[in-house]
DNA sequence: GACAAACCCTACCGGATTAATGGAGATTTA
DNA sequence: TAAATCTCCATTAATCCGGTAGGGTTTGTC
């Protein structure tokens, strides 16, 4: 499971690049999302520490994307927010971590099953960005029948 | 991250699918497998409760493998001791529940993207077997390059 | 029938994480 | 200067994780 605050960021960056270059205070993302306002001003720093987004302070200040909805992925937004993607430590790109009571990595069956596990995740996290998950849900859907109900 | 704990019941199951019928006690996986003892009594009775293993008390008692290993998933034990897969409550197949704050399910964009994440976990969890995870690397490995390093 | 080896069950516990909340301060514009 | 806004830091309540502890019950052997 991905955590609330992931979820919050998300959404915050959604509405965010739907906004454009309006730019969105945080009470107003925070109401028409349904997020605690200050909760939300943690993850907008957050986000704007690693220039995902900016900020103008003062009357009429608010958020703004930074990078493109287009080249904002999921991924990098998990892994700020919510840390490793994969399933093991020693499975982690951005904090791999051997397994302390590991024998051999190369002969983990279990390794060996969840890197497959982590690959395939990513291939979507990875690839998909915010500007992605804006378009229709017809277009960029190969797989539409997945997307609608609880499987 | 899956949890320590499912890490130990994969690895305790593992072992008991090489020892095959002639069993094991908790005390030699505990050692063999690096698994406090006493945490991993719990784990074998969780899974014993729902059937994958079986026991007998006493002295010359044991652990055995009550389903054949190539009918374990290693989605069944991941959901047995770490609860669902689905990276988000609505994903969920064995514990659907609505976001709370969410306007509409079929609309929401976060979740057609983690449909995705889920499709594929389950895809290769779900299909991917104890006995699989034994067999050697080459042979059910179609993605080798994966799996041998830390990606 | 005593003993030992094994599984079975319940309770507890310390530390970390999660999801916030609260308040004071800095900055910008009118 | 007032108002609106972002910024920073501290605190907290609840939950989860990874165990530990201490018995109790069953089975086989001598």
């Amino acid at each position: 499971m991905i955590s609330q605050k992931a979820k919050y960021a998300l959404r915050a960056l959604l509405a965010l690049a739907r906004a454009g270059d309006r730019g969105l205070v945080t009470a107003e993302i925070a109401e028409t999302q349904t997020i605690p306002r200050k909760f939300l001003e943690q993850i907008l720093l957050d986000l704007k520490r690693v220039g995902i987004v900016h900020s103008r302070r003062g009357k009429f200040g608010g958020y703004y994307l930074l990078k493109p909805a287009d080249n904002i992925t999921f991924g990098e937004v998990l892994r700020l927010i919510d840390g490793p993607i994969a399933p093991l430590p020693c499975l982690s790109r951005i904090a791999y971590r051997r397994c302390d009571d590991c024998r051999s990595e190369q002969n983990c069956e279990i390794r060996r099953v969840f890197a497959h596990v982590a690959q395939s995740a990513r291939d979507v996290l990875d690839r998909t960005t915010i500007a992605d998950a804006l378009t229709s849900p017809g277009k960029a859907e190969a797989l539409a029948d997945y997307s609608t109900q609880p499987a």
